[in-house]
DNA sequence: TCAAAAGTGTTAGGCATACACCCATGT
DNA sequence: ACATGGGTGTATGCCTAACACTTTTGA
């Protein structure tokens, strides 16, 4: 669970109450339910819906991992799919139930490096940011994760703190209409304390029959 | 399981001999066993160690699916985790046993449309088949799918067959270069009917220190 | 009038494609 | 001699980072 804040992406982190790993600092998780999951999806949204009561649309498998000592205190072979969801901070309210004594947010740089955490979660962390931050800088928007309208500097401002460096605000536009990614709302607004800025949406059509920008690894010879 | 022969990329598919999907095609595949394997890769690893009695060096791990129908005739919920394998056609000697009747290498085109395919396994296959290409694209060598010693010119022959295209010789030999991703070995060979060719071998040191190529997502501002 | 953010245009350089060209060997 | 594949150099064009510039508002 990745969250953003004014400033920063972090990660939701767990103290844990009982062994193994008891005390220590750990991604939040759950177990699968084959009597109310229909799939692995199903059941990662169920857990972050028990766990936040929030409906997460932005969530995406990162890998699996498993092994004999996974968790060798309560199974003999343990099986974690391993989720990313990417949420913002000021829309959860994250309760420490179940087997956490707390929940803190961190910012990913630190739990990224942190060799004290549960299991193998630094580098599920490590993972999980690595992949985002690709994500976003091939400019697969965040979809889930933005407002229906947004203005063009909230949007750059959005990925700029996922990736955790300054973008151009130039190349950052033509990028966007280059591809096509967004479309200007006919309601303009946000005029705080200077000039007003355009609204805009995303587009969910198909790259319009045009050419443009096919990238399916079809690059010519 | 994907293979290469001479002339192209193929997938190992298999007949099933039981519902579900009786007489379809399907990848093969195994059960864990928990008693046996120690991780999730080593239980890939003893699966086609069984079935093509072969150590695959080059495998990895793709997604994992799971769900209440995805097997319903023989369990409530059924999980897989796909794995990819890279071999050559020529070292494989796979054998029909289990509950499959016949096997056979198909084209990946082919079977990455062939909507008859049993469970997901066309979209399994699709899945497999872009992700190397999108490997070999990037210039991440398919290791332990290469000999110890390669001419350039086969190193580019397999690229080509893997990703159904051709390739200009002169800039895949820059890229390589550029990036220090093999070097030579001092004993030429591979003198058919024409110019010997010298042979190369893979750097797997770290980019040597100096800078040239981190890409670990680090771009300028 | 000034600060601050929106919005647009231009330039320079890196990278990759495409192509042209020589080299060495067996037939 | 010539066909075949090895090996290297070069130019064109695209993409993008970098930056300069204008516009519009509130204070």
């Amino acid at each position: 669970m990745l969250g953003l804040n004014d400033h920063r992406l972090q990660v939701l982190l767990g103290k844990r109450e009982a062994p193994p790993y008891q005390g220590r600092w750990a991604l939040p998780g759950g177990v699968l339910r084959i009597d109310l999951d229909e799939t692995l999806d199903d059941g990662a949204r169920r857990v972050m819906r028990e766990r936040l009561a929030l409906e997460l649309p932005f969530m995406r498998q990162l890998v699996s991992v498993g092994g004999k000592y996974r968790d060798q205190d309560r199974s003999p072979w343990a099986l974690s799919v391993v989720y990313r969801a990417l949420v913002w901070q000021a829309d959860v309210k994250p309760l420490a139930g179940k087997r956490l004594s707390d929940l803190a947010w961190r910012d990913v740089e630190d739990a990224a490096t942190d060799v004290k955490l549960a299991f193998d979660h630094r580098e599920l962390v490590a993972l999980a940011v690595e992949k985002t931050r690709q994500e976003v800088a091939e400019m697969e928007l965040p979809v889930g994760f933005l407002p229906k309208a947004f203005t063009l500097g909230e949007l750059q401002s959005i990925c700029e703190r996922i990736l955790g460096r300054a973008l151009d605000k130039s190349s950052f536009r033509r990028k966007l209409s280059d591809r096509g990614l967004v479309q200007p709302i006919e309601g303009e607004m946000r005029g705080g304390a200077n000039r007003p800025a355009q609204l805009f949406e995303l587009c969910h059509r198909v790259p319009p029959a045009g050419q443009s920008r096919a990238d399916t690894g079809t690059k010519p010879v």
